[in-house]
DNA sequence: CGTTGGGTTGATCGACCTCAATAAAAGTGG
DNA sequence: CCACTTTTATTGAGGTCGATCAACCCAACG
């Protein structure tokens, strides 16, 4: 059902660990955990980070591997997902660029993170980290925060996983997913799709075949357009009709 | 679907805002936010609460209204869900002694929270408590974690959601459930269940129907014995290999 | 007692899964 | 750039798990 990818060391970009690309000039962050950070936050944050690029297919941390690094996402996308002993495969979210991970600072990971794209990351040393946010509780008020609005979405998932059709989940997929491209890239239609459609399924609870089935009948019903990196939103009404909450 | 109870006003069981129960006396404090407080925090949350006791099936919020309170469960359990336009309802939690409720801290409420039996909470003004938590970063950390523990339980019921069959769902649930329980009572083996199988159809992507038939199938199979007021577990071993990670 | 609101059980149905074939991309090496 | 393989996506045919529809049980309660 997965294919492992290749070699797992990351391409860094500073051997040293002194970045090469500085908070400064990074394009994400006005919408990272980095936004509205006091001068003093950003430079202790910028001491502890160390920026690493990932080819695709990459593993950026293990499901119950003991979690030695926190990550902000700054280019590319990653899925994080969960196994059962049998193979079955839930996907629990989708990182694009100014997403955080390891919210919960738990000292083993609860999902797995690969790549989905070339990805560039801000790693951050795990137990540094959460030093840092009790040393500067500024920083920690801003990840509670993401953290309250990562939950929040985790519950919208929930009513999508157990009381939607096939669908209205695919649908909703995708509304959602555009609505965060938005954020990054402003596009108002486009909703590119770094994933598969088997990874598509594994977010939503269906098979592949079922996704590419709704996303043919959606493209049928001129709701989207279907193109090489993603789809276009024709009928957004249309698609908010079917996710509405 | 839902009987929405009756009049809506909770008993106060002190009604001008003085706690008749103080902290100090608190069964669940252990359990709860209030656990490993330094004793200028404990005081300070002392000062803003009010406790207050709710019937059975009465409403302390509802979804989209705006979040005028924060709470935490010293009795009683409460279901928290969301409702789709048409109806279909989804449980995302069941809230019992010790939880908190409103760890996002958001100005709406994401969810209905009713109660399943007669429960008592603290109640505390949601604005004031985030500006308590400013003052005190120990307290902003103890929620934090709080709310990493919550988001890993919200995956993990992303993942019986979307890829378990309905039995596996039925024996997970009983078995994260009794886990909860123990932690609050240390039975071991008992698992009361206040909410209806209605309740727990709607938590776990099910009707009731196939709710009710796992549940004979599992007390065919001598996993559990189903008693008035719950279940008791017979067979952890099976249960634990039907819901294993 | 009659009524009412769970809860259980049975019969049937259908949405989505499974299995299988094909098509379309994306690599890969010559 | 073109054969060739491999991976991913689509489409079809048929099966199944859980939903739906319906009957019945039973305890609580006026």
């Amino acid at each position: 059902m997965l294919d492992s990818g290749s070699a797992d060391a990351p391409l860094t970009l500073c051997p040293n660990g002194k970045a090469s690309i500085e908070c400064s000039h990074c394009k994400v962050r006005a919408l990272s955990l980095c936004s509205a950070l006091e001068p003093d936050e950003l430079e202790a944050m910028d001491k502890l980070a160390r920026h690493v690029v990932f080819e695709k297919h990459q593993t950026l941390f293990s499901q119950s591997e003991a979690a030695e690094s926190v990550y902000n996402i700054t280019a590319g996308s990653v899925r994080l997902f969960k196994l059962l002993p049998d193979g079955r495969r839930q996907i629990v979210g989708f990182a694009l660029p100014g997403d955080f991970l390891g919210l919960s600072l738990s000292e083993r990971n609860a999902f797995t993170a690969e790549t989905l794209s070339a990805a560039s990351v801000c790693q951050f040393p795990r137990v540094a980290f959460s030093d840092l946010l009790d040393a500067k509780p500024h920083l920690l008020r801003r990840l509670h925060d993401m953290a309250g609005h990562e939950l929040s979405l985790a519950q919208d998932q929930m009513v999508i996983l157990g009381r939607r059709t096939a669908e209205e989940k695919v649908a909703s997929f995708l509304m959602g997913l555009r609505k965060r491209w938005a954020r990054i890239d402003g596009s108002t239609v486009r909703a590119p799709l770094p994933m598969s459609r088997q990874d598509i399924g594994d977010y939503l609870g269906l098979t592949v075949e079922t996704v590419s089935r709704m996303m043919t009948k959606l493209a049928r019903d001129k709701a989207i357009v279907i193109t090489p990196d993603g789809v276009r939103l024709l009928d957004p009404a249309r698609l908010e009709a079917l996710s509405e909450t």
